[in-house]
Parts: C-alpha cells; structure tokens; sequence
DNA sequence: AGTTTGGTTCGTCTATTACGAACAACAAAT
DNA sequence: ATTTGTTGTTCGTAATAGACGAACCAAACT
C-alpha cells in the first residue's frame, strides 16, 4: 500500500477501522462481505474489525447486520457539552429564537469545517408541526452566515489554507466561489461587525452571522439567524436582527470572560 | 499481554486506540505523556495512535494538548437520527411535554444500557434538546422508569444477562436491588402496562415508563415521564399520565407500522 | 436436496506495531 | 544565561500482531 502523505507516522491498522465507522455511517447498514469489498480487505480482516469495534461498543450487529451504534450519541453528546460557546450560549440562543422567531445556530469550527452544534426554530405557530433539522452537520464555511463570520475572525493565511484543503462548491448562484471576492466580501464583514448570507447556501433563505471571542481573543465560533428572505428584509435584515445578534454575542462573551478565573 | 476472554479474535491496536478515545472522554483533555502512562504503554505509541486519530478528526491537538474532536457530534447526531423511535417518537413527545409540562424521556437499550435519545421539559418551549443537570447519557436500566419498562418487555434470560454483566446497583433508598424483587416489578409492570419508578434513582423524583415496539414486535425503546413527587401524585401520577404516555406510545407505533412498506 | 450467498474461524507468513533511545522544544529554576 | 526538568516528536529495530485465504457453517433461495 501506498503511504499517502508521510508528515508523522500513523497506525495503518486503525486507519482501517475508522474507515469502518465512516463507511457504515455513509451506508447506514453493511455485512461483512460488502464492507470487505467496499475497502478492499479481505472478509476475515473486516470481521476483525467489525468484532474490535462491536466489543468496544461503537458498532452493534443488528440481526446479522452491522451498524453504528447508539452509544456514539453518547460521545457526541460529551462532547458538544464541553465547548465552551455552546456552554454559555445555548440560553442566549434560545432567547434569540424566541425574540425572532426564526432558526438560530451555534456553529464551530474543526479542521476548517462548521460544525452545527445547536440549532432551534423560534416558534412561528404554524400549527403545532415542528421542522426537521438537516441531517447535514459539516458544512462549508464560505456559503453560510455563520461560517464568513468565522473566516472573517481568521488570519488571511488561515483562510488561505481552508480553501486549499476544503475548496470552494457553488451551492446556489450566489454562493461565493472565487478567492478574491471571498476575501473582499471578508474584509466588508471585518468592517461591519456581522456578516451576511444572502441565498449562498439556500434560494430563498438569508441569514445573518456573528463570530464568537473567548477569553484570549481566539475565535470560539459564531452564531446565526436565518429565515426566509420574504421575511429577512429591511430593517429586520439590516439592523434589528444584526443588532439583537451582536448583542447576544456579547453578552455570551461577558460571560465566558467572567468564567475564565475559573479555568 | 492478556487476552482478556477470548470469543472472537479481536485486534489489539484498535483496541488500545479506542481506549484512548474513552480516556480522553473521562479525562477532558490529555497530553501524551499523561495518557501513554495512563494506558500503560510507550510515549512513542501513544503518540502514534493520537496522530492517527487526529488525521481521521476524532481528536484534536489544541496548544498542545488533545481532546475529543467536535465532529464526534457528527457522528452521534447521525446515530440519533438513524434511530427508528427517535425518527416517529420526536413530535409525539415534544406534544407530550406541552400537555404535561414535566421532563419527557425517549430512551433505547444497547448493550443492557439505556441510552437517553432525547429529552425535554415542557413549559420551556418546545425546539432543542434539553440537556438539564444530567452530564450521564446512559444508565442502568433498573433505577429508571423507561429502563424497567424496556426489561419488562425483554425475555427473563435477556433480562438476567443484563443483571449479570451491568450489575443493580444502589442509587436512592428505593432502588431495588435484589433480582428476585425486580422480577417481581418487571411482572407487574408487564400487567399494569406501563412502569412507575418512584424515587428510585433520585430522591424527590417520580416517573412513569412505556416502552415502544417496533413493527415486528421488537423493543424499540420506552418513553417516560418524570418530575418531583410533588406534583406526580393522586390521580396525576396513577391515572392521567399513564394514559397520555400510553397513547402517545400507541400513536408512534402506528405511524411505525404505517412505514412498515416503505422499508 | 442442492446451490449460492454471506458469516465466522483458524493457521501461517509477513508487514506493522510497540518499544526505547535519542532528539527537540519549551519552562522553570538557579 | 545556563542548567535542569518536563513533555512532545522522530526513528531504527525486534518481535508481535494483523491480514490473508482456505475451510467451515448457516441461511436463503431454487
């Protein structure tokens, strides 16, 4: 096999299987055999595999068929409690929803990706029917409120180093697709405070985003309001929600700078 | 080494790997020092495994130090949402926490452990998942009103499994702990047709359980619904909860069976 | 019954991993 | 500034542990 970039050396062994977990959270269900094929490795090899995982309770074999298993959720979980933004700005969030009454986001960042941690619909009253949240949770940051707000946090090079890795797709016809106007559009958030997104991501949906501060000035990640574009429009759009935004923002920060003596 | 108990082969490396995963969950955030004497093995091959884990993004090296990768939430949102109850019991339970304005469980077994899927109190508005002061994603299943609902649903074997290899320990004053005592339970649980856990895992807390099946008549998970013994009582507690808890339960498993084509 | 498909087990060879020592980076302390 | 200590990273090597494939089962389907 071929060492694909040796930058420190890393377990084969284990490479496979977590490209086990990923395979079977793609296909949400797979045999021994498929798997074996699906990664090129032989059936026996793959058993092992599937068993290691199973023991330690990552993957469960459902009636002859292996699948994730629940018990990931409790990771995720873990782990989405212990950031930092989403600790202290869950109740600041909900807040939002309810004062706006449309879609509010914490979103993070990893290896330059957003990450959704939290998402709530303020209650519109449309008839007691609640909306599903997308099951998409990683997304580009270029096309997305949230994520400019965090580019626009970014040193330069950073950002530089993001589109290289990540790229930059068209998701609708506005969506931002060239460096350049990319890093101007970065500079007019810089100068603005908050950024915008304007159908990039969703025809017909605009959002507007802020980037989050911890206590050291790095950048924690950023919230998010988004609704349709029949309803994000002139004032609403321009100021009152911006400004109600940055306002929860700040205080979320307050508060993660009171808490730093703690740490 | 030891191989611990031997049933099928399973592969060490992994193993070890994945048990830096559960250390570095217990252990917020951990150096590579700190983790290799933690698991007993070489700086060098602690080393190794984390750099593997971080180039497949379950971990992160912040300043210097690792930790759980926020994309581990990726994972766990996908699980949640693969989960047949979760999918058809969300909306029923959000209504059911209106209508009762107590906290409204969606629970599943794995592995003789409850997992909570999801939780909400009422009163609070309906949207996000309501993480209260409860960090413990899984639980035994005896202390719980949702967890007793799904044993009674289990064949005694399966049941006795579970006892064997998770244990009943103690939490309150009315735990029950004997096996011959919870049989007991399970029995009149199965008869009454819903269970009750009356300040078994936390003093001051009482809950009502049901558990779900799933088109073939497998136990898909349970609902409960709980709060301070205050105000579960009189009719409340033995009549007016049971019935909505029980009717909602109905209702998922009818839109369960609607489905049934589709698969 | 016979055939096919997929799951599991096992012996063996070789590739991989774990080790330890050496090196580097950084802090604290003298 | 120099030393000492601590922790992270790299690398060569011995020996262990993983991958293979063949053989064996168990169902499902014909």
């Amino acid at each position: 096999m071929v060492d694909t970039d040796n930058k420190t050396r890393t377990l084969q062994t284990v490479s496979t299987s977590l490209e086990v977990l990923s395979e079977l959270k793609e296909n949400d269900t797979l045999g021994v055999t498929e798997l074996a094929t699906r990664l090129d490795i032989s059936k026996s090899s793959a058993h092992a595999h599937l068993a290691t995982l199973e023991d330690k309770e990552l993957v469960i074999n459902r009636n002859g068929t292996y699948e994730l298993a629940v018990n990931l959720f409790t990771f995720g979980q873990y782990v989405r409690e212990q950031n930092l933004l989403y600790q202290h700005g869950k109740s600041q969030v909900d807040k939002l929803a309810d004062e706006t009454s449309q879609y509010v986001h914490i979103v993070t960042e990893e290896n330059g990706w957003g990450i959704n941690l939290y998402q709530i619909k303020g209650e519109t009253r449309v008839g007691g029917d609640y909306q599903q949240n997308k099951p998409q949770r990683r997304d580009h940051l270029h096309y997305t409120a949230s994520g400019k707000a965090i580019l626009a946090a970014f040193p330069a090079d950073r950002v530089r180093e993001i589109i290289e890795s990540n790229g930059l797709p068209k998701r609708t016809s506005n969506t931002i697709t060239s460096e350049r106007e990319l890093f101007e559009e970065l500079e007019s958030i810089r100068e603005r405070g908050y950024s915008y997104n304007d159908e990039e991501e969703i025809e017909g949906f605009r959002a507007v985003g802020t980037a989050v501060r911890g206590p050291g000035g790095e950048v924690l990640g950023s919230l998010s309001i988004s609704g349709p574009t029949s309803f994000m429009q002139g004032d609403r759009y321009k100021e009152t929600i911006p400004e109600r935004l940055i306002n929860a923002a700040n205080v979320i920060e307050v508060n993660l700078n009171m808490n730093k003596s703690d740490r």
